[in-house]
RNA sequence: GGGCUUGUAGCUCAGGUGGUUAGAGCGCUACACUGAUAAUGUAGAGGUCCGUGGUUCGAGUCCACGCAGGCCCA
């Protein structure tokens, strides 16, 4: 007979994993289930896309098993998942990497080798390990369309971006204004963070340091700092290693936990009285601690020991809003010079060095940039020529000339000697003009402000600060951090929208949201988008020269129809081609015409390739220029997940676009309204951690401990890679791969499932069971354990259909695993054996088929959107020889793909809760008699008399007998006893029920507990009766304590929580003799598989005499010895020829078997 | 330096709303079972719950401060 199920008893997963990729592809599987569910609601899923020009890592598999599974359920659950691919195929890494392959830099850019040729470079690299990714996507099962893969270098891609950017542009959302950012005056260029990272760049420098001391303004705010002041006056201390940017200072910044102390003394260069503020913990750098009780009227100018004195401490805060003089007023600022020169409270500040307080000027510094945009604080500019704003620094490092002249004026006023007369244009802020250095009058811009503050009672110390501090990688010059043009988005005009639409996504974990995406969205600053790089997507913005004219194009259209313009102006020699590029250098040639007939040239930045990913929902789709309707049923995305690294990357670009695209264009405001979304681009989003090496270090390739995906897979295959991904640990939490861990799985759950299934397979080829859909055993006919393992079953698919739900897939696969390693094969099956190989087929025969069919199939399909192969595998295995029939009757096994078919429900009238705690307490009870059994060293095979049951209450002796014979069976006794309190044998005792007492009586829990521990056995049987008793003056109910047996004098017990169990041990010769006749049948067994035997093989045994009491157990079951060894005779001889010498423990026997025919 | 996060047995992890003796799997040791058999079951050993304080009748759990690892940002 042909086997009906495949029984193949060693599994090769990697090849289940090739041979169903045959199949689905043969098949087309992946497109059925996408097609299946036309016009069933759809559940949208939005791919980040990866970008091709790196190769893809182990980590890659954890993030996409995480996508893949949801997909897989919902579609199970009866949505239309649509899961477009997509390509990220701009910016920095594949510049780079261009850059690498051809032995160039960025300057050889528009040099060595042409912008067009570049670019045409990245666009050929874009793609570099596309094969690798395709075959990854494969081979680990993850389900997504690549074969219309959005890919953000496309034109059409490229004009949904710039319909975006013009919307935000309409609304005023996008402005050019400036950024802190590393500057190379010496280059005259900025330098990105990559290039500011590459080695050598920070060095070790001494640098003039100065405290400087900034006077306090007397009024009410710091009225509490003058009272005891030294001198009248009070000076914040402010410490910096860039003196040069004094000038530019317009706010103190203080840390508002920090303890401040004010302090009098003198100053060490001017001997004047002062009173300064200081960080307590930086007081020691300062003052010495042996000059504290020095008298302070004492000193004397010139004195080494200079006196001081505490004289208050306070925190930060209330120092915060103070407003102090300028230290140089040479230049004031522009506008709200009524807000400059206050303190104010940052994040940043420390008290490691320098004073505990931060001077910040916002020009020069991206904190200080940051804290005084937030707070409202101006800088130091000045108009320029053009009239346009500029820092008091030109951008070849030099002080403008009214700063110049001041110091200048100074040089003079204070008698300093320079290696050179200095005029207005001198004063470099470092040394870019190659001054000599040696000589010994060479004092630069920052010795000079020193000196001049020195003179002027503002500087308290004065010193060379050795620090690293970074350096132009072209120029080997100090950089400085200087405000350069940039795009923005004002991100921060929807700070608050976005806030409040944060609160209604649906993050895992919880934390990342409103945790670090929260925190950073309450400390938002505005989008720098540009880029000053050749490969992205261009900025559509065109500026005449003066910068007085512009225009923002949001389509090729408009772009045609102003390049028309310009071609008529005669600023463009013709019409673009309908092949038109749209990236640079193409773009940079298209001069437009302004309104007053001036030529526009396009700002040559490009954007954010973080933009080109964000925008990724409308532009996937060309959205608004195509597809609106596929558009509106996709928006927003129902589900995305990545990495926790992208919450500031990915997670932040989408729902920043998405806020502001419902605010500035009414066409997606529409949409949304129609689908009641906020304004959100996603509503649920899991962001999964790192996957690191075993010891929970990073994976890199120096370290020699990256993991090779393709190899992993091929070893273990997919399903055994995903389950111990997602089973291991949360996905939220970082993973320590570790191969012992894939191999644990692969055996405890795998190997069980698989050896559950082949049981299966075993007997039900054997016995020709086939199932049919339309006659099945009905529920009542089943027995107990069926109706056990049934009910698990219930109880898991809710579990399982839950944590799913909740986006908890480790609960879910741990759920399954529990199911079926302890319920369905450590119970279930190894309880049932027997009534699979017993007997003709019958109808308890069947139910137990049925049964475990049952729960082989559904397990099959609860684990199919984590193990999409191996259930792929157990659901054809189960289910391909009646599809036809299933087909044909329009049943639920119709499908021929386990991703096919529709989530089972949970069936409420299957469930038996009574049942499920019954076979608990069996197990419990089993497993205390095991127990008791190990310590008397009486092994299961030796029946014993009886179990004594100890009951509490009636419910449990109820629930007991209902599984009585399964008890029996499993442990070897003949019977169990119950024994209530009737039986004077039976000691009940209590125990406080701490929960409920605790909040009754709080703090008298103790006098309670006292109480209770005296209760005789007439007080427990009062409370029992009559559920309350009075006594030590409490009112108890019977609800304050747990009742439990105690131990029974005499007997073996164990005791597991309220459950107690003993076990009667007394050997009577019957019970020996029983268990002598079954050792005997399992040596019998032993010889019969040794000699290979076939199950059905019958026998003839021989035993050489052996004394009268065993002789006496064989013959008293010599039936039962016959019919469990298929033995047609039992024969007892006094000489026995070739016959084996058996142990039976306490002693041997010679058997001999032989086949009968 | 800031935000978030993790710390429980040799390893990987569970431990609603505080409750008496902190659990599971693997590994280890021993035993059992022997018609799922390169399978299976049972038991045992193994813990400063990262530390220190605090709140409480009671803390692995709540609070504060630390320590160590991770991520992101400066």
């Amino acid at each position: 007979m042909a086997a009906r199920y495949n029984d193949l008893k060693e599994l090769n997963f990697a090849q289940i994993a090739a041979e169903t990729l045959e199949f689905w592809k043969k098949e087309g599987i992946f497109e059925k289930s996408v097609t299946n569910r036309e016009g069933a609601p759809s559940f949208t899923f939005y791919e980040g896309p990866p970008s091709a020009n790196g190769t893809p890592g182990i980590h890659h598999v954890m993030a996409r098993t995480v996508k893949d599974i949801f997909c897989r359920y919902k579609t199970l659950q009866g949505f239309q998942v649509k899961r477009k691919g997509g390509w990220d195929t701009h910016g920095l890494p594949v510049e780079l990497q261009v850059e690498k392959q051809l032995g160039i830099t960025k300057d050889d850019i528009g040099r060595k080798i042409s912008i067009e040729e570049y670019n045409r470079k990245c666009r050929e690299t874009v793609m570099m390990y596309k094969d690798q990714w395709d075959d990854l996507t494969l081979k680990m099962g993850y389900w997504v369309d690549l074969k219309n893969p959005y890919v953000t270098y496309e034109k059409e891609y490229i004009e949904s971006l710039w319909w975006l950017l013009k919307q935000f542009y309409n609304k005023k959302l996008l402005y050019k204004g400036y950024t802190i950012q590393p500057y190379s005056p010496a280059a005259g260029t900025g330098l990105s963070s990559h290039e500011l990272n590459l080695p050598g760049c920070y060095k070790d420098v001494k640098d003039t340091s100065i405290v400087a001391q900034f006077t306090v303004k007397r009024d009410a705010k710091s009225a509490f700092l003058f009272p005891d002041a030294f001198g009248d006056k009070v000076y914040i201390m402010a410490w910096t290693t860039t003196p040069w940017t004094l000038p530019s200072n317009t706010s103190l910044v203080v840390g508002e936990k920090i303890q401040y102390v004010q302090v009098n003394t003198y100053n060490p260069y001017t001997h004047k009285p002062v009173s300064v503020v200081v960080a307590k913990d930086l007081l020691g750098k300062y003052f010495s601690e042996k000059n504290k009780d020095l008298a302070l009227d004492a000193y004397k100018a010139g004195d080494k020991a200079i006196p001081y004195q505490v004289v208050r401490a306070f925190t930060g805060k209330d120092l915060v809003g103070i407003a102090y003089e300028q230290l140089l007023p040479y230049v004031q600022p522009l506008y709200d010079a009524d807000k400059a020169f206050k303190v104010i409270a940052g994040d940043f500040v420390t008290t490691e060095d320098g004073t505990g307080v931060v001077h910040a000027s916002p020009t020069f510094g991206a904190d200080d940039f940051r804290v005084s945009k937030q707070q409202g604080i101006p800088p130091i500019t000045v108009k320029d020529e053009a009239g346009n704003e500029v820092p008091t620094v030109d951008r070849k490092g030099k002080f403008i000339d009214a700063i110049g002249q001041q110091l200048q004026a100074g040089v003079a006023r204070y008698n300093i000697k320079t290696h050179k007369p200095l005029g207005p244009a001198d004063f470099y802020v470092k040394n870019y003009t190659n001054e000599d250095e040696s000589n010994p009058d060479y004092k630069n811009t920052d010795v000079i402000i020193s000196i001049i503050l020195k003179e002027e009672n503002k500087a308290f110390k004065v010193e060379k600060y050795e620090h690293t501090y970074p350096h132009c990688w072209r120029t080997d010059k100090p950089v400085l951090y200087y405000p350069l043009d940039s795009w923005f988005i004002r991100t921060t005009a929807l700070k608050d929208k976005m806030v409040a639409l944060n609160k209604t996504i649906n993050w895992k974990p919880e934390s990342t949201g409103t945790g670090r995406f929260g925190n950073w969205l309450e400390n938002l600053v505005d989008w720098n988008l540009s880029r000053s790089r050749y490969w992205g997507t261009p900025l559509p913005i065109w500026r005449s020269k003066d910068g007085k004219e512009e225009i923002c194009i949001g389509s090729l259209e408009e772009l045609n129809n102003e390049v028309a313009k310009a071609v008529k102006a005669g600023h463009m020699a013709a019409p673009l081609s309908p092949d038109f590029d749209l990236h640079r250098p193409y773009v940079d040639d298209v001069v437009l015409v302004s309104a007053s007939g001036q030529p526009m040239y396009r700002e040559p930045d490009l954007i954010d390739v973080w933009f080109d990913s964000g925008a990724m929902p409308y532009a996937q789709w060309h959205y608004p220029f195509e597809n609106k309707e596929i558009f509106e049923k996709n928006y927003p995305a129902d589900f995305i997940a990545e990495g926790v690294d992208q919450t500031r990357g990915w997670f932040f670009t989408l729902h920043a676009i998405a806020a502001m695209i419902q605010d500035s264009s009414p066409e997606v405001q529409a949409v949304n309204k129609k689908t009641g979304n906020g304004g959100v681009a996603f509503k649920n989003v899991i962001s999964n951690g790192l996957v690191l090496d075993k010891n929970g270090n990073k994976m890199s390739k120096s370290k020699g401990n990256v993991v090779n995906p393709f190899e992993t897979l091929s070893k273990y295959g997919a399903d055994i890679v995903r389950w111990y991904m997602i089973e291991n640990a949360p996905p939220w939490d970082n993973l320590k791969f570790d191969f012992e861990g894939i191999v644990e799985v692969q055996r405890r759950f795998f190997g069980t499932l698989q050896n559950t299934y082949s049981f299966f397979a075993l007997y039900a080829n054997i016995d020709g069971f086939v199932k049919d859909e339309s006659n099945v055993v009905p529920y009542e006919k089943l027995t107990s354990l069926d109706r056990w393992i049934i009910s698990k079953l219930q109880s898991l698919i809710t579990e399982v259909t839950r944590a799913y739900e909740e986006y908890e897939p480790t609960r879910a696969a741990r759920a399954i695993q529990d199911f079926v390693n302890d319920h369905l094969s450590n119970w279930y099956v190894r309880l049932n054996r027997k009534r699979f190989w017993k007997g003709e087929m019958s109808e308890d025969k069947k139910a137990a088929y049925e049964t475990l069919y049952e729960c082989l199939l559904v397990t099959a399909q609860l684990m199919s959107p984590i193990a999409p192969f191996f259930s792929e595998w157990l659901y054809r295995n189960l289910t391909d020889n009646i599809r036809e029939v299933a087909v044909t009757n329009g049943t639920p096994l119709r499908h021929p793909s386990v991703h096919l078919t529709d989530l089972v429900q949970a069936e409420a009238n299957r469930t038996d809760a009574e049942l499920e705690k019954s076979m608990a307490y069996a197990q419990q009870i089993c497993s205390l008699v095991h127990s008791i059994r190990k310590n008397a060293r009486i092994k299961v095979r030796t029946p014993l008399q009886r179990i004594l049951l100890p009951v509490l209450d009636t419910a449990f002796a109820t629930r007991i007998k209902t599984v009585e014979e399964i008890i029996l069976a499993e442990v070897n006794v003949k019977s169990i006893d119950y024994m209530d309190d009737t039986s004077g044998v039976l000691v009940k005792k209590v125990k406080p029920n701490l929960p409920k007492l605790g909040k009754q009586y709080g703090p008298k829990m103790k006098e309670v507990a006292a109480v209770i521990a005296t209760l005789t056995a007439d007080d427990i049987r009062t409370l029992e009766k009559q559920g309350a008793l009075a006594k030590g003056g409490f009112d108890l109910a019977l609800d304050d304590v747990l009742i439990s047996s105690e131990d029974i004098p005499g007997w073996s017990v164990a005791t597991e929580g309220a459950v107690t169990v003993a076990l009667d041990i007394t050997l009577t010769e019957p019970l020996r003799r029983e268990g002598i006749a079954r050792d005997f049948v399992n040596r019998v067994q032993n010889l019969r598989k040794d000699m290979g035997l076939e199950v059905l093989d019958k026998i003839a045994i021989e035993v050489g005499k052996p004394d009268d009491a065993v002789t006496a157990a064989l013959t008293d079951f010599k039936e039962y010895i016959s019919t469990e060894t298929q033995a047609l005779t039992l024969d007892f001889r006094e000489a026995l020829v070739e016959a084996t010498e058996v142990d039976m423990d306490d002693f041997t026997l010679t058997v001999k078997i032989s086949l009968k025919k």
